[in-house]
DNA sequence: GTGAAAGCGCTAACAA
DNA sequence: TTGTTAGCGCTTTCAC
């Protein structure tokens, strides 16, 4: 751990150059001859020089190369989900050949008193995004533009110069409905994601829809109703997890009058909506029709595959990281809003005779 | 999004006083009068000062509070893995109140040429951390040594002045062993983890066993040797998925003289090779065994939880976390191994009469 | 309790 | 093609 590494100027020094020169040798922009080039780097790697410092070309620059991304509550939880991670890959990839790095940043939203992690207020980043919706009173959102730092914002409201990446869903939702009526259901419920940042298990009442904040449960919850269905019931989950798809699947599915078809929020939700219906000893589809939203692989639910509406979750990683490579160049992009399909498996099927 | 923020040197003469006053008005590092200090805040609220650059101070400082950490090949799939994710989710918990910050490096290693991230060769960081395993001759190890920063190398081999955290996953391996021969178990199999970062699937034969180069699935076939078990096959999948365990039960369970136990190096593994045993009409326990690795939630296995030997994740993340803050106080830690438990869950049991 | 001055390591005008 | 000079924004002695 050699306490003090050498300088650009040491490395000048020994090749008997100056220390420009010794920049350009590195940085290669600007004229300079072969020779002196080598030089320098021989000079260089005797002395073990690895480089110049990024903190000295950060703060010459004014970049530091970084992008904060703000991803949904705690870690595990948000990373328990393969939606936020696969987009993150996504992101992660296209990001890279433009020499960003991404900087993990917690959001710490909601659940503990309205606090922002103290990286969105010190960290050095270029610009950041924020990966769970999140609308204008985001405490992150507000504390982000308050440092000026460019933001792009996904499955969330565009506001001035802010940017944002959104899927279709509530069109693909309305589709997913259809597809369900054409089957012939008429009974049919659905299990949602949480109305805001303090969800809740159990059936929504009107005293709960007043409380829907959350954008995106909003839309697909309005896709349904596009599609001319009113929901026998509405089951809230706090968070989008297998295991409250089966709490979900166990409450509306043991009562009497249940639902020929349940539609969830997301694929974690109606798998597990599967479970409970398996645990019930109901045939899928035959007696219960189940459908998502995602598109995930889910290889523990073979032999079945989930009706689901996909949404390209690379491609969105992919948009949110051109959002950010225009807001770098002091563009703000225009929204961006990605289609999403319906794709047919073998969980739903006609309402049981 | 205005193009030149204001500097302290801007809000100092806003505020009439000098820089260096300004500065301890933020920092709160030495003495200064109450109502200077308000002076000088009032003059930031008014230019939009949003608190010191980062940049700046980071070059004063010499330190970034960026720690780098190397995550396995892509993203998407060592974020698959809900092993790296809680792991990551406990060492970002200890790093927040530290002020650190982490850096995601994905590891390009094997797969795509020897090439390290270039972000390994140019980011800024204090210190760094490879989650995944890692040998001396790791080229993001020999990278990071080069740039003298500072590391810490997770299920790896410790080595001068690199510090190591890992679990004790022989002899936690060998105690499910001996809980599978208690049972009566004598025809035992075993699927393991990758051999080397060139992960393949399939039987494992004198030759291939020769390109054992991965410490941890080493020391977990290792493990059942200790117990006394020379397993009947041993089969290596090339990544800890699902869908790859479901794969080697298929081949493990449909031949001739199946085993009556096997013995998975991950949860992930253990669970596919459940769902092959189901889909093969083969109840677990009575007809097949099955243990695991990790001591993961599986909530869609239910009703089954699977017999494991529970790893302490969050605490391998605090572990990893507590190493980088001793690297950053300029000490290297001594190794840390951490303790697994056995967990019997409802998947083992006596063999088939 | 406050200010003046130096300098962290680098890059980019500009001059030679 | 190379060197000189200035300065990115900040913190930190050290005087006063």
């Amino acid at each position: 751990m050699s306490s003090d590494r050498p300088t650009l100027a040491d490395v000048a020094a020994a090749a008997g150059v100056s220390v420009s020169t010794a920049s350009l040798a590195f940085s290669g922009a600007g004229p300079i001859a072969a020779a002196t080039r080598e030089r320098v780097i021989r000079a260089a790697e005797e002395l073990d020089y690895a480089g110049p410092n990024p903190l000295g070309r950060q703060l010459r620059s004014g970049k530091s190369g970084i992008v904060g991304v703000v991803v949904g509550d705690a870690l595990r939880r948000s990373f328990r989900d393969p939606v936020s991670v696969q987009m993150l890959d996504g992101l992660v990839r296209t990001l890279e050949p433009l020499g960003l790095g991404v900087l993990l940043i917690p959001d710490s939203g909601g659940a503990e008193q309205r606090g922002v992690d103290p990286l969105v207020e010190t960290a050095a980043m270029d610009v950041a995004a924020i990966i769970w919706g999140g609308t204008v009173e985001n405490p992150n959102l507000m504390a982000l533009r308050r440092r000026g730092i460019p933001t792009v914002v996904v499955e969330g409201q565009a506001v001035d110069d802010v940017a944002a990446i959104g899927i279709d869903d509530q069109a693909g939702t309305a589709e997913l409905g259809r597809h369900l009526l054409e089957l012939g259901h008429r009974r049919i419920a659905t299990v949602t994601l949480p109305f805001n940042e303090f969800g809740r298990a159990g059936l929504v009442d009107e005293r709960r829809s007043a409380e829907l904040s959350w954008e995106i449960t909003r839309r697909r919850i309005q896709g349904v109703r596009d599609a001319g269905i009113e929901p026998v019931a509405v089951w809230e989950s706090p968070a989008s997890l297998v295991e409250h798809g089966t709490d979900a699947g166990r409450a509306l599915l043991s009562g009497p009058d249940r639902p020929t078809a349940i539609l969830a929020q997301s694929d974690l939700l109606a798998s597990g909506v599967v479970l409970a219906a398996r645990e019930l000893g109901l045939r899928v589809p035959e007696d219960v029709s189940v459908a998502g939203f995602d598109g995930l692989d889910l290889p523990w639910l073979a032999p079945d595959q989930l009706t689901s509406v996909v949404q390209p979750l690379a491609e969105k990683g992919a948009a949110v990281g051109h959002a950010i490579e225009a807001l770098l160049e002091g563009r703000v992009p225009p929204p961006v809003m990605l289609p999403v399909s319906l794709r047919l498996g073998t969980t739903t099927g006609p309402p049981p005779a």
